[in-house]
DNA sequence: GTTCTTATTGAGAACGATAATCAACAAACT
DNA sequence: AGTTTGTTGATTATCGTTCTCAATAAGAAC
């Protein structure tokens, strides 16, 4: 099975860490990285075939979280998603669906995004709170729900 | 006890909807009016001093929620903070401490927010998706944890 | 390659946040 | 006052997630 680029990218950086790329960690990765959007434990557990047990997707999404892999995404109750991080995929926003709560990635144009740090900046002036990031998230009904 | 103007309001959309507004319901709506951000079930527990049991502080917030009196916030593992609707509040963003959980709310400038308006509109007409409402969510270190 | 060391796995129990249940109760309507 | 219907408090159940621990696999050393 060939390695592509962004595994080889994630091996490095768990070497880093003394963090092992296993199989089952490989497997979770993949499945990350060919998603649309974040995923929760369970939707990795039912697109994995759940080949890999659901107490040890969980552990290896912490374990990858620790390691910077992957970022957790907090949108819809009870449920976390996670999606490779920002140093892996770039940076980007999300749809997030009201009805069924899938998210959904979205690019946005540099321009748009260069408004929108411009934006981040000013408010981060004006308040007692320093930014490091910054998320815009549009809410709304995604085709399937519409 | 004065009723506040907020209060009037809620009262009355209780009564559209056939719900009570019972003191435990009155004293959550009032502990979330004062609040700078929204709340979690624990918090109001906590902060109303626990004369309101936590199961009943749990079913007020979902009867709040579906009258559309206050609205579900979701920024943090496991936790649902909620706040007061938009329509009582008036459209804000949030600040999210990404080492203690606690969201602030914050203003924008007006003209700010119709920039970010204008982004989300372009956004919409690009994808297969119907906006319904947006959120920037600006993540950093509070005053407390910096 | 065999051995040694240490991280990792799988299965199940334990946990924390939230929801559901149900008998006792209170508010509005007659 | 009596009836109807919504609400409460206490408890139990549920669901997502984390923990535990014995069994195992991955790298490092020989």
């Amino acid at each position: 099975m060939p390695e592509t680029n962004l595994e080889k990218q994630i091996a490095h950086r768990l070497q880093e860490k003394d963090v092992r790329l296993t199989s089952g960690r490989r497997t979770i990765v993949r499945s990350l990285g060919l998603a649309d959007g974040p995923r929760s434990a369970s939707d990795l557990y039912t697109s994995i075939g759940s080949s890999v047990p659901l107490s040890s997707i969980y552990r290896s999404l912490a374990v990858l979280e620790r390691a910077g892999v992957i970022s957790p995404h907090y949108s819809t109750k009870g449920v976390t998603r996670y999606e490779l991080a920002e140093w892996l995929m770039g940076h980007h926003h999300h749809l997030v669906c009201i009805d069924c709560g899938q998210v959904e990635d979205i690019e946005i144009a540099a321009e748009i995004e260069t408004q929108l740090e411009a934006i981040v900046d000013t408010i981060g002036k004006e308040v007692a709170f320093a930014p490091r990031d910054h998320a815009l998230e549009i809410e709304g009904l995604c085709s399937r729900c519409n």
